[in-house]
RNA sequence: GUGGGUAUAGCUCAGUUGGUUAGAGCACCGGAUUGUGGUUCCGGGUGUCGAGGGUUCGAAUCCCUUUACCCACCCCA
């Protein structure tokens, strides 16, 4: 019998325990603030029926998305959250009151091929609020204070939301006698930062657009300046599009409530080469990325649609959402060392090593300061002492009580800080709180560090 | 789906025109130190050279097949 070869299949983020503690940790963050602006949370299936995944059916969902039987049953892995989120609205319709806002945090699955920071498997963190027939202008405003907090939560401070308006694009099209934006122009556009402004007109004039006309799109969509400046700008060119003009008062609205929601001036950006590929968008569209890692891409995308659930109901849904990468946004912040170790992130907050045959103090003290919520772990393994202090010490534990003959005597446990090296005899009561006051300043350190910029 | 690359120790990798016993760093294990880790010193190689076939006196090295993985494109988080 051979031993089989332990592989993960390529795609598929395992992570050590006190990596997973790190993730889980960015994942909690983001729950937690999701949750302060009254989403709710919602949990579906990975596994739905293929005719329900695929009702759009066509293009990349088509190709990408992992299918399987049993029996007789045609199934599908969820692509992204937003299907089922559009199916489980349109099932729940009447139980539901809208605007219904909520969150979902859960692995989608994607058969495409892996490369660097693109996963077979992955995390997303998706809010949306959908409407019944109408919703509000003021919920694509507050969209991105809520990514702005969220990322300020995390501890990063250098990043930059993105806004733009499809209503633009497809109104600047009208104006200049183009009916329709295809799907194929939209990513050229968006493609700007990326590929450089003479690949995206090679693009352009490849699908159908003349020299003159790709030259007024792109000189549109690098239009540069302040935002007011942006906004000025789309007045002048107005030609009294009905489309275009209903752009600008969405946007307006929008950057005049960025800052009552609190986001500050140099946060947000209007930038009309966000285009975003995806279809469905149809009139604001967000874009996150940071400063010092644009190489990154963006890092939380979303925007508005008119019609979510249309192929599950004949109801009107609007909606406006957004998806944060979390996988990717994790594994770059990994790579450029930017996630800090603490004691927050190691799987116990004090290890009690007995020193006598008898655990019986040790099991009564490990009892005592679970009650307190003090994560505690008992060793038992009959080990070198050097061997079981090593043993903490790898696992990042911040305390070691130490419990042998002398201190069952005197019934003061022997603390150490396995940090600076110091110990103590502590009762109990003394030991638990010098814990908890440490646990306590260690969770309120951020996740990510900034300063140690790794190249 | 398209194009390119890689596969040698737990990890990252070296390995000369094909040559005798396959190496380094890190990690790991033991000892210096039987109640003091993380630093130091000493010792230890833990391997089906991805798999299968071929050429050769001889293959990690050359050829064929295959599998896995990586990078990029497409698309996307």
């Amino acid at each position: 019998m051979g031993i089989v070869k332990p592989t993960t299949l390529s795609g598929f983020m395992e992570l050590l325990p006190q990596n997973q503690m790190q993730l889980d940790r960015l994942i909690d963050t983001l729950k937690n603030t999701y949750a302060l602006y009254g989403f709710a949370p919602l949990d579906t299936p990975i596994i739905e029926s293929a005719e329900v995944l695929l009702a759009k059916g066509g293009g990349e969902t088509e190709k990408q998305i992992y299918r399987l039987t049993k029996g007789d049953s045609e199934l599908a892995l969820r692509f992204d959250l937003t299907v089922p989120l559009a199916k489980f609205t349109a099932a729940n319709y009447g139980s539901l009151s809208f605007p219904f806002r909520r969150y979902q945090i859960g692995k989608v699955y994607r058969g495409e091929r892996a490369q660097r920071g693109r996963f077979r498997e992955f995390y997303q963190a998706d809010i949306d609020i959908i409407g019944d027939e109408k919703l509000d202008i003021m919920n694509d405003a507050e969209i991105p204070s809520i990514i702005y907090r969220s990322f300020k939560a995390l501890g990063l401070s250098n990043f930059v939301i993105k806004i733009n308006n499809r209503k633009l694009l497809a109104g600047f099209f009208e104006m200049i006698g183009k009916g329709e934006s295809s799907a194929e122009i939209l990513r050229a556009i968006d493609k700007c930062d990326k590929i450089g402004i003479e690949k995206v007109k090679e693009q352009l004039i490849k699908e159908g657009l003349d020299d003159k006309i790709s030259d007024k799109l792109i000189s549109f969509i690098t239009f540069k300046g302040t935002n007011p400046e942006k906004l000025a700008y789309l007045k002048e060119i107005n030609e009294s599009n009905e489309l275009f003009t209903e752009g600008i008062n969405e946007l307006c609205a929008i950057a005049e409530h960025m800052h009552s929601f609190g986001v500050p001036e140099e946060y947000f950006e209007i930038d009309f080469s966000i285009a975003r590929g995806l279809d469905y968008y149809t009139g604001t569209v967000y874009e996150t990325i940071i400063k010092n890692h644009p190489e990154i891409g963006s890092v939380c995308s979303g925007g508005r649609y008119d019609d979510l659930a249309g192929y599950y109901t004949n109801k009107k849904l609007p909606g406006v959402g957004i998806s944060v990468g979390v996988t990717r946004l994790f594994y770059v912040l990994s790579e450029q060392n930017m996630i800090q170790s603490t004691g927050a992130t190691a799987p116990a907050d004090v290890i009690i090593i007995p020193m006598t045959e008898d655990f019986a103090p040790a099991v009564s003290a490990a009892n005592e300061l679970r009650n307190l919520s003090i994560r505690t772990q008992l060793y038992t393994e009959k080990k070198k002492f050097k061997a079981r202090l090593s043993y903490a010490d790898k696992l990042n534990i911040p305390f070691v009580i130490l419990i042998g003959e002398d201190e069952i005597k005197s019934g003061k446990y022997t603390l150490k800080n396995m940090k600076d090296g110091s110990q103590s005899l502590l009762s109990l009561e003394e030991a638990a709180s010098l814990i908890t006051e440490f646990t306590k300043k260690e969770s309120q350190i951020s996740l990510i560090c900034e300063n140690t910029e790794g190249k």
